[in-house]
RNA sequence: GGCCCGUUGGUCAAGCGGUUAAGACACCGCCCUUUCACGGCGGUAACGCGAGUUCGAUUCUCGCACGGGUCACCA
């Protein structure tokens, strides 16, 4: 075969060459030990837990080391691209905080010196290897239908031989220069394959930075490197992508390492070093009775769209996303309760190999803890954006008198031990309900305590009304309600009511109880000394009478 | 079916030959407390099975079982 003839005749007018390649893209310039990281996702603009997962990975790795953090837009699959799928997956990276150094941006205004970083692009790059491939023997074209393929897949899985394009099976493998000439001539449409020389009985060793040793055999497939359009397959693209971009650790997920052997293989016959492999174990769902991984088709709820709507607060679910990477940043946190997550070191070796089931209660709480963090103006700006998108009323309410919402997020805020509310934005609606007359329920009478008896609600309530002075303190406040309380027979301190149950009617807590369901129509609140101070004098009376009414 | 990865309480997880087998979430109880919270303390609950190596296996080896992944001109 003259290789020299079969590569002018499959490549006519490619006049690239290797060394104008190597001379494009010279290694980077980096400090030691700085990482080269990127995100390669198809254009298809639906992401999802997992994709963050992942990225965070790649992000955390590329700026702890002072490298580089890009993107890459995989869109070698016409069918997944979708309009606007690229502005999507940026904005949604950027507002988990995952900015890029370089890669595919807004507008296809793409940044960096490795570019194009949209593979469509990147065509000739492909083409100029492949051709290589080719001169060396180690690629031909396949003209092998569809149907063909199918047929002997099937006769394969009948006869229990290993599915696939390989050894005797791989039909066009030794056609002759004539052959292939006349294919072409008659337009029949052709892939390129790749000549694997592995054999299955041959192991190859790989050290993989997440699963450690592993062994496997070497790739006998003729895998596509090129599709009938000119287009690389995932495979090809990412050998010579990585390799030009130079990508120093591949963080993907666990499924590609079924295919390692082949970019393996594909890195050693080009003459090139392979990056680290980072292959991270998949987060999974649990479905019926077993685990199974995310999947984007099946679980739209956990599109990262899904937590935008519900107001997860983004710190909330890079906290829990960290947990999950790292099994030491619980720990962390903990010893550093208000640090950035940036200033944890995080490492390879301390992430879990087995895929972790995702957990929306541990979420719920890693969200509240976070909450609790932050202060009231911030909480309320975060609340603001959220509802101008979701809430409308919501929005109204906060938009029309931020100093009363900001009071509102202040009670119990701040201080060694803060409230815990509050997880996610979608909450705070409810949470804050009471203070707006507008969404205020009153209680029914049905709600008071079962051991004050009506009458006793009202003589609290109206004794409460008859002593509310709104200038006193939080101690003196309490003081009125307690002796209020006294004087109708319950215990101003519950260890006195616990220890001498048959003297008392009940004890403070009760009483407070009583006026709780009074002013805020439930039996959950924040201080409510300090409700009192937010909600006014004038507003508070209104309902405790209102209240005594019900009670009648 | 072949190949690859995995298997510690309901969930996430420490552990890396000798431990009363951490911790977190959830659940339950108690305590603290001037209400609601917060917080503190405690409880229920785990090494898939079988061999082997060893004085000794959750930890090492092998087999099995189970779970997951993958076998496209998708990534």
């Amino acid at each position: 075969m003259d290789y020299q003839k079969l590569a002018e005749l499959l490549f006519p007018n490619l006049e690239l060459t290797p060394e104008d390649i190597e001379k494009r893209y010279p290694a980077r310039n980096l400090p030691e030990g700085a990482k080269v990281t990127r995100v390669a996702p198809s254009p298809t603009g639906f992401m999802h837990l997992g994709n963050l997962f992942s990225a965070l990975v790649d992000e955390r790795l590329a700026h702890q080391s002072n490298g580089v953090f890009f993107l890459r837009i995989e869109d070698t699959d016409l069918k997944r691209a979708v309009e606007g799928g690229v502005e999507t997956i940026i904005k949604v990276f950027n507002r988990f905080g995952l900015n890029f150094d370089e890669g595919a941006g807004v507008d296809d205004q793409d940044v960096g010196a490795y570019g194009p970083y949209r593979q469509r692009q990147r065509a000739e790059i492909y083409h100029v290897y492949a051709r290589e491939l080719v001169l060396k023997g180690m690629a031909y074209p396949c003209f092998c239908t569809e149907e063909e393929l199918t047929a002997m897949r099937e006769t394969q899985q009948e006869q229990k031989l290993n599915f696939g394009y390989y050894g005797q099976w791989a039909k066009c493998r030794d056609l002759t220069l004539e052959e292939i000439e006349e294919n072409i001539k008659a337009g029949k449409p052709y892939v390129l394959r790749f000549r694997s020389p592995g054999k299955p009985e041959n192991r190859i060793k790989h050290k993989d930075l997440v699963k450690g040793d592993m062994e496997m055999p070497e790739n006998d497939q003729d895998i596509v490197i090129l599709k009938s359009d000119g287009i690389p397959t995932y495979h090809f693209a990412h050998v010579i992508d990585d390799h030009f971009m130079g990508t120093t650790h591949v963080v993907r997920g666990e499924e590609w390492l079924a295919t390692l052997n082949i970019h393996l293989q594909l890195f050693y016959v080009l003459g090139w070093k392979a990056p680290k492999y980072v292959h991270t174990a998949q987060l999974m769902k649990m479905d019926g009775g077993s685990k199974r991984k995310l999947s984007k088709r099946k679980d739209p709820e956990l599109a990262l769209d899904f937590y935008h709507a519900e107001g997860y607060p983004v710190k909330s679910v890079l906290e829990y996303l960290m947990t999950l990477l790292n099994s030491n940043f619980e720990e962390w946190r903990l010893a550093n309760p208000t640090a950035d997550f940036h200033d944890f070191q995080f490492t390879t070796n301390k992430m879990s190999v087995s895929g972790s089931l995702f957990d929306i209660d541990k979420l719920l709480d890693v969200s509240k803890n976070t909450v609790s963090m932050m202060t009231a103006e911030e909480v309320y700006e975060y609340v603001l954006d959220w509802a101008m998108q979701n809430d409308n009323e919501l929005y109204g309410l906060f938009a029309a008198n931020p100093e009363k919402a900001k009071s509102i997020l202040a009670i119990g805020r701040g201080g060694a031990k803060p409230r815990k509310d509050i997880a996610i934005w979608k909450e705070v609606k409810d949470y804050v309900a009471f203070f707006y007359p507008e969404l205020y329920i009153p209680a029914e009478a049905s709600a008071y305590p079962e051991n004050v008896s009506k009458e006793d609600c009202k003589a609290i309530l109206e004794g409460y009304l008859a002593n509310y002075d709104a200038a006193d303190d939080n101690s003196q406040w309490f003081d009125k309600v307690r002796s209020m309380g006294e004087s109708l027979g319950y215990a101003g301190k519950p260890k006195d009511y616990k220890k001498n149950p048959d003297q008392f009617k009940g004890h403070v807590g009760d009483v407070s109880a009583v006026i709780r369901l009074a002013v805020t129509g439930r039996t959950n609140s924040p201080d409510l000394c300090a409700v009192m101070q937010v909600l006014g004098q004038e507003e508070m009376e209104r309902r405790v009478r209102e209240a005594i009414g019900i009670l009648k």
